[in-house]
Formats: C-alpha cells, structure tokens, sequence
RNA sequence: GGGCUCGUAGAUCAGUGGUAGAUCACUCCCUUGGCAUGGGAGAGGCCCCGGGUUCAAAUCCCGGCGAGUCCA
C-alpha cells in the first residue's frame, strides 16, 4: 500500500537481524528482531503488558527521565536546547500554543532560511494539546500537558545551496539507531521493541514514519520530513495529495516524556506515574478512600481500559461497559468508582497545564491564548468543586509550577486567584440570571427550551448542567440537547468571509527586481540629510512612488509612521508624503517625479522624526518600567507612536490603578534622568535568543538570519525603530492615561520630550478654562464643580416641586380655561405654554378634582395632554388623536391619560376651540 | 480578529414608544428593658455618552465608551 516501502529498507535494520512483517490483525508493515511475530504490537493488535510488569531496568520520575534523555543525546553528539514557551504564538501566527517540539524551528528552520540553534539538537519541550480535553483522566493515558523529548537533525541536499545549513547531519538509519541504543540502554527487551510503517502527512510537509511501540505503548514516533505538496510529485500519500521531494529534510522526532515514565514503572495508569504526590494530595482531600475490593476492581479496571484503541468520549462510555462485563461488575458501580478518581487524574493534569502556561506568562483573557487558559482555569475549577476537593485552587497549580521549576510562582498564584474570583462573579450573574428564568418557566409549566440554553451559554457562559442544576431546583425541567454544543457552533456558521487580498502581491512583483535599499537611518540614527541615485519611479494616481539606492527615510514599521521631508535634484524638490517598505526595497511616496536615474539629495523632516525617536525609545523605557512595577508577565501587545504621543498596550490581568500608574511614570523618568545609553547591536538571532530568550520579540518577529537588538538601559529589545541615542534624549515621560483595550491587554498613553511639555500644557489649559469659568483658583476646582453639579440637581428637583405647586394653584384657582360640562362631569379646556412636565403636572391636578382636563401648548411645537378620571368614559387617548391631528402630529396613550402634538403650534388655540365638540364625540363613541 | 448579551437608585434587577419602578441596603419614627424582629414614613436617578427617527425615546435605529461571554 505505501508508496513509500522502499524508503524503509534501512542499513540498521539488515545489519542487526530485523525482518519485515505485515500484521496479521491491521495489515500494516513492522520491523521486528522477533521472526515468530507476528502482530504490529500496537493495540488494539495488541494489548498493554507493561503495567505491573515495567519494561525498563529501573523505575524513574519524570525529571529522571527527562535528565537521562536529554544527557543521552548529548553523550551522542547532540546540544541540548532549552525549551520554548507553550505560547507559539510568539514566535509564528499561525498557532497559538506548542503542540510538538519541531513548532520551535518552523516555519523559518524547517524552510532552511535561518540556521537552527545547533545541528543535531536535543529538547524536552512542553506542549499542551486541547484536542482531547474531554479524554483526560479517563482513559489512563491522554494528558493534555505533556513533554515531547525530542532529537533533530536539519539536512540540505548536496546540490542545494542557498539555505541556512549545509549537508547531511543524519537521516533515517542513524535516527532509529539513536532510539534503539537508547531502548537498550534503558533495559528493554529489544526483542518486543517494534518499528511500524506509517508515513505521516501534515501541513503541507510529509515524508516516511516510523512509530517505535514496545509492551503496546507507543513509545515515540520518528519522522524524516523529506516532502512538501506538489500537484505535479511523484509520490500520492494517504491524504490523497501529491507530494514531493524537498531540498532540505529533517529529522522529527517525539518521545513522550510521560509515557517513558509510565513505562519504567508499570503504574495503572500514566497520571499515578507522573505526578504520585498530587494524585495522593487529591483523593486524601477529597476524602476518597477504597476497600482492597474496590481497589482490586479499579485496578484491573485501569489495566483494560489502557488495552482499548480509545479516541473519544463516546468510546470511553461505551468501553466502560466491556470492561464491567469483562470483570463482572454492575456498569453502574464501576462509574460510581472511577468517576471521582478520573476527576482527580484531570484536575493534576489540568494544573500542569495552568502552570506551563502561567509559568510561561500567558496572561488569561477573552482572545488568543489567554482564552484558553481561562477555559483551562474554569474547566479545572468546576472538576475541583465537583469532586469535593477544598483545597484553593492557587495552591494546586502552584504544586504544579514548582515541580516544573517556574519563578514566577508568586504571579501565577495572584493570576489565578484573580480568575477564580472573575469566575464566581461570572457564576453569581449566571445563577441570578438562570434562577429568574426557571421561575418563569416553572409558572407556565414549560421546559426551558434548548434556544435559552445556547443563549445562557454563549452569550453568559453558563454550562446547560448548571442550567439544569437551578432550574430543577426551581421545579423547571431541563433538556439538554445531545447535540448541544453543535446548535452552539450552528450560532457562529453565519460569519461573513475575509475579504479580499490587497495589492500588495502585484506591488511586491514589481518591486523584487530592484537592488535592496541601503539604509542610512540605521547608520547614523541623528543625520537628516543624504545623498542618492534616484534609480526608478513609478507614477501612481495621486503622486509618484520614488525607489533610491539608498535612504535615510524610515519607513513605516514597528508601530514607527513614516518618516516625511523632501527629495531634491537640480530642477525639482519632491515631497516625500509616505515610506514604505516592500520586501527589501523602501519606497518614498512623493508629490512630483525627481527623475529617475538623476542625483538626489534627501532632507528629512527633523522636528517630526526626532518626536518620533523620542516616542519610540520612551516606549522601550516605559514598556520596562511597567514590567519593573507590575511584574514578569507583562508583555508588549502592540504600539503605536506619533509625534504627539505613543501608545503602549500591555498584558495584564487586572486594570492599572492610579497609584501604579504613577509608579510607573516615576521608574521610566528615573530611567531617563540617569541617562544611559540606547545602543544598537546587529547579532545572530540565535544567540540574541540564547542570551535574552523570547521577551526580545515583543515587538514582533524579524526575519533573517541577523537581528537588531536594541539596549535600553537594561531593557533589550528586536527592534528595527530609529531611537535617540542616550535616555536622557528622551527629556520627560508623562503618562497621560490608562485603559482596558481588552480583557487581559491594558493601554498606557504616555508623551515624551517636548509633546510631554505640550500634552501637560494642554492638560493645566483646560484646568485654567475651567477655573475661571468658576472663578476659583486651580486647587478648588474639584470641590466647586462638586457643589455646582449638587446644587444643579437640588434646583432641578425644586423646579419640579415648585411646577407641582403651580399646577394645582391653576387648577384650583380656575385661571382663563374654559370650562364645559360633559355628561355631568367638568371639562377644563386651557392652553396653557408650558413644558410637557407643567401640562402632565396640571391635568394631574385638575384630575384630583374630578375634572377632565385637556391642555394645549405651544411652548416648542404643539402639545397636548388630556387626562380623564377613573370613572369617566371619555377616552383620552381618542381625544388627543383628534387634537393632534389638527397641529399636523399625532398622539395617543392609555384611556386615562394621553399625550401628544404636531409640529403647527399656530393651530393650538383653533383645536382646543374644537375641544368641546371633539369631548362629546368621544362620548358617544 | 469575529459573533452574541448587557449598561436604569449604593447593590440586585423590573420596566418593548406615552406621568421612571420593586427588593435589599440607607435615614427617621413607632413596637421592645435590650437584641433578633415587626410596623410606618422618607431620602436617593445626566435611565452610560453622542447623533438619528418620532408629536413623544430609558424603550426603536446608527456610532462611541464600558462590562460580560462564546468561538478562531
């Protein structure tokens, strides 16, 4: 079947004994040293025989373990790498946690146009998988946080030039020489180890695979990434694409940590494996205890579900029942016993998960990682309070964060508690909210419909069995749909398409034949002025793009606008309006043509550039400060400068206070006052990530092979900006305000060097403004507008009262109203020139004396009120139509008291003429 | 980045175009020797902001701001 079987006929194979078999329960092709085997060894052809039997010569910890592996490698030649973070979505856009190792060196490694940190390498990278979230706990061996112990080597082809690395490090025999040795080295019984076929595919990439299983457990899978998709390759893969050979091919190795663990010491399951201690501290806290019986049951219970070809939650249910048949037990007190302890397996898991995450600064929020690890956080918190555990669930994860070595133990506490508490606030709206929904359903004697339940869920976050949990409480019944959280994403299929591209591909091709532009600004970061060959111009519709061998002009980048000022030539001076960067080209959008091929001179617009530098240095500065008061986890989320002013978004979890928003302000004047040196550096990007890790790029990622770093005091950053060239340049930092942008990212507005002057003069003009509007000093003016806005209010609600009064002094006193006499009741009919609220207040009144009363006005518009008294069958809202419709407007309101008008307030006095008639009529009718 | 929900008294929320409400908390009075409590009265609102529609907007529409939530 696979079009790949000769790319497994291996040298180590034929040299040590190794024949290869087809299984005779899947059909897929192995290697083995075995010639009586003849199944793949990977269930369900076979099932787990390590538990209580452990398959290595002595039982190790995680970090044994992963010490061994690693040291291992080194001893065959490869450097060890420290890990990366889980949040990938640092280094590449297109994911946003590390789900395997080789996400550390893609895409730019694996493409071949950055060198890797060293060839061959070796890491035990964390990685969290959400996929099967649902699994955890249940099936005895899926954890969503997990190490992959890995070693890779980068290879190019011999007639490949042009890439980042050169040569064949190592390929396939050597890969699974490495393993084997290993293996060996560990005490395996290389008789049981086997190699299965199975070429992998994914991402566009492919190549063959090899899936290392010994005792049933897939120990590690070796993959020689060797293809990419091509319509026109000679290969078809399982996918059913066409793929072919690629110049560069990588050994893509993972062994899982936990699961060389596990087999080293045979425990039921992977989780008592890992972390004994806090599976121990669960079930002793939770209060679960078991009798030799019940202990027996689980125990066998564990062993047979490991042995089943587990994918899913359905499957887990299902093979719940063979295993209670297989050991004779009730279904239903099999479930009673594992729950609680599958409930404990994925609280330790969870929490592990937190802590990568925490531990690797990922700060929770409504968008991107941070959503996931709130969803994370809730999911663990709701396993914890259903199982009875009534430990904080801080302290849980911090058991966590310290096996795993993190120093920011202390934030990760003060994150998570922070979330709890956001959580129960979410739960307390939540509970409030279902509580009022299941009275009413309860009354009408209706089942709260699954529509509510997706509301209460995607727009509330509450989950359907909490749901179900109140309202039963509240004597509402609850179904919850089997395919609920389908209906829940049949919500979200009605989003509208990305747009269009931009034309931005055309551009870039008609750029790429132009030599790079030199780039003078990095040069000497004060000069203005400059010298060039105006080497092409294009003309556009509103001006003309201008490309020179070399500039002095930035372009817009890194939240840095584009530099403006002129282009000169003997005949022609061209106002440069716009730079931009295309590929390695800059571009100088102008307002008429310097000529191509003629000798320019470049004046930059000094004033504009140097607020710029100002603004961006002042950035670097206030991006540390921030990270010096609030704490590790603060990140850069985005910025933007101007000349006026620069933002700066940062990650945190909670809003920046006044007082912290003054700290910061003071360490970053601090930083400015002692007046160090902002200097740049063009280093290997490897070591810049060796020497400062990942917080370098908070700015985002540059490519190439070589990357600017710039030190701001003890501040370093990639960062292609143009900056002064000592801090004190920078003059004063004032922080002009805070605010959430989102949950999680807080903005600080901050003014540098002279814009800092202007921003607090505009502030202290506003203040002037306002104080001699008062006529007080600046000092008073807080209090006088507080007595100003008090003593508003009280004349407003003296004006009311005193509108009252009127209205029943005119009522009383019977002013100029006609009066006319309705069937024995009363009729007052006045115009009257007052606002609604005198015209409500008196008909109010004249109703308190058993009068109809209808009143016009023509204050602002026409208006009419008619109100009527309880037992009166006149139907004021009738009356003021017809009053109304006179003004040209309309009116209406309950029968006894009405209200309208029109635009004609000329008419007023002409309608109410009509009062009397239009009285009689409603009358009658 | 996108979808959805919500902004009304100190708190929690009613109010679907026509005179801004309830409960708790608050103040005062009464009941009691005191407390829990019970009875009565009162105070407290730029109905988030800005436009629009309308005779009339807390209410409908648009735009902001703020809060929450689901998804990528």
């Amino acid at each position: 079947m696979s079009d790949l079987e000769e790319e497994y006929q291996l040298g180590y194979f034929t040299e040590n004994g190794f024949t290869r078999k087809e299984c005779v329960e899947c059909g897929g092709a192995f290697w083995t040293r075995d010639e009586g085997r003849t199944t793949c060894g990977e269930p369900p052809c076979d099932t787990y025989s390590f538990i209580d039997n452990p398959g290595f010569d002595e039982s190790y910890t995680v970090e044994e373990m992963r010490e061994a592996f690693l040291s291992f490698f080194e001893e065959h030649g490869h450097d060890r790498i420290a890990p990366y973070p889980v949040a990938a979505n640092r280094w590449r856009d297109d994911v946003l946690l590390t789900q395997a190792s080789i996400y550390d060196f893609q895409p730019l490694v694996t493409s071949g146009e950055t060198p890797p940190p060293a060839n061959p390498l070796t890491i035990s990278q964390p990685c969290i998988r959400m996929q099967d979230i649902d699994n955890v706990g249940k099936t005895g061996r899926h954890t969503m946080a997990f190490e992959m112990m890995a070693h890779h080597a980068f290879n190019t082809r011999e007639d490949a030039d042009d890439y980042a690395y050169e040569g064949e490090v190592y390929w396939k025999s050597k890969t699974v020489e490495h393993c084997d040795t290993l293996l060996g080295e560990m005490g395996a019984d290389l008789e049981e180890v086997t190699y299965i076929e199975d070429p992998w595919v994914g991402g566009g990439n492919a190549g063959p695979a090899i899936e290392v299983i010994y005792r049933g457990l897939e120990l590690a899978t070796l993959v020689f990434m060797s293809m990419e998709q091509d319509p026109d390759g000679e290969y078809e893969l399982k996918d059913g694409n066409r793929y072919s050979k690629m110049d560069t091919y990588v050994v893509d190795t993972g062994y899982g940590l936990e699961r060389w663990t596990w087999m080293s010491q045979g425990t039921p399951t992977v989780y008592e494996a890992i972390y004994p201690e806090m599976i121990a501290f669960l079930k002793d806290n939770a209060g679960i205890e078991y009798t030799d019986e019940e202990e027996a049951i689980i125990h066998d219970a564990a062993r047979l579900s490991g042995n089943l070809d587990i994918d899913d939650v359905d499957d887990v249910e299902a093979a719940r029942g063979d295993i209670a048949a297989e050991l004779g037990v009730d279904v239903e007190r099999l479930r009673t016993l594992l729950e609680p302890l599958e409930d404990i397996y994925a609280i330790a898991d969870h929490c592990r998960t937190l802590a990568y995450m925490l531990g690797d600064e990922i700060v929770p929020s409504n968008v991107g990682t941070g959503y996931l690890a709130r969803m994370v956080l809730r999911r663990t918190k709701r396993l914890v309070d259903n199982v009875g555990v009534d430990a904080p669930l801080d302290e849980l994860v911090d058991m966590q964060a310290k096996r795993l070595s993190y120093e920011n133990r202390d934030t990760i506490r003060d994150v998570v508690r922070t979330e709890v508490e956001r959580y129960r606030e979410t739960l307390d709206r939540g509970s409030r909210r279902v509580e009022q929904l299941a009275e009413e359903y309860a009354q009408e004697g209706e089942p709260v419909p699954s529509s509510e339940l997706v509301e209460l869920y995607d727009s509330h976050g509450i989950q359907p069995d909490m749901v179900e949990e109140i309202a039963t409480e509240h004597g509402a019944d609850v179904a919850v749909p089997d395919d609920f959280y389908s209906l829940v994403a049949q919500r979200h299929n009605d989003e509208t398409e990305t747009d269009s591209e931009s034309e931005a591909g055309r551009d870039s091709e008609r750029y790429a034949e132009l030599p790079a532009t030199e780039r003078l600004y990095y040069e000497d970061q004060s000069r203005m002025e400059f010298e060039a060959m105006v080497l092409e111009v294009f003309e556009h519709e509103d001006g003309y793009d201008v490309v020179l061998d070399q500039t002095m002009f930035y372009p817009e980048g890194g939240g840095q606008p584009a530099d403006h000022g002129s282009i000169s030539t003997d005949e022609e001076t061209a106002e440069v309006l716009d730079v931009q960067q295309v590929g390695d080209v800059i571009v100088h959008h102008t307002d008429s043509n310097p000529g191509k091929g003629e000798f320019a001179r470049g004046q930059v617009d000094a004033n504009r550039r140097r607020r710029h530098m100002r603004h961006h240095t002042a950035t670097h500065i206030v991006g540390h400060a921030t990270r010096q008061v609030l704490g590790d986890h603060i990140r850069q989320a985005g910025a933007q400068k101007s000349t006026d002013s620069a933002r700066l978004d940062v990650s945190h979890y909670e809003s920046v206070s006044a007082d912290e928003l003054e700290t910061i302000e003071r360490v970053a004047n601090e930083i400015v006052t002692e007046n160090e040196a902002v200097d740049q550096e063009w280093v290997d990007r490897n070591e810049a990530e060796a020497e400062h890790g990942f917080d370098i790029y908070q700015g985002g990622i540059p490519e190439g092979e070589q990357i600017r770093l710039i030190h701001a005091s003890e501040d370093t950053q990639a960062c292609g900006g143009t900056h002064v060239s000592r801090t004190g340049e920078v003059g004063v930092i004032k922080l002009l305000g805070t605010e959430r942008v989102q949950d999680g990212v807080v903005r600080l507005t901050f003014a540098a060097g002279e814009a800092a002057i202007e921003a607090t003069q505009r502030t202290e003009r506003l203040l002037s403004e306002t104080a001699d509007l008062f006529d007080v000093s600046h000092d008073e003016v807080p209090e006088t507008a507080e007595r100003f806005f008090r003593e508003w209010k009280e004349r407003g609600k003296r004006i009311e009262e005193l509108k009252e009064e009127l209205a029943a002094v005119r009522a009383s006193g019977g002013g100029d109203g006609e009066e006319v006499d309705i069937e024995g009741t009363p009729a007052v009919i006045q115009r009257l020139d007052g606002d609604m609220d005198e015209l409500r207040a008196t008909a109010n009144a004249l109703v308190e004396d058993d009068s109809i009363a209808v009143l016009g006005s023509g204050a602002s518009g026409a208006q009419f009120v008619v109100a009527v008294p309880d037992d009166c069958p006149v139907d004021a809202g009738h009356v003021v139509g017809e009053l109304s419709q006179r003004v040209g407007g309309g009116g209406g309101g309950p029968a006894d008291f009405a209200q309208g008008g029109g635009p004609d307030a000329e008419k007023v006095d002409d309608a109410l003429d009509d009062a009397p008639e239009i009285l009689k009529q409603a009358l009658d009718a």
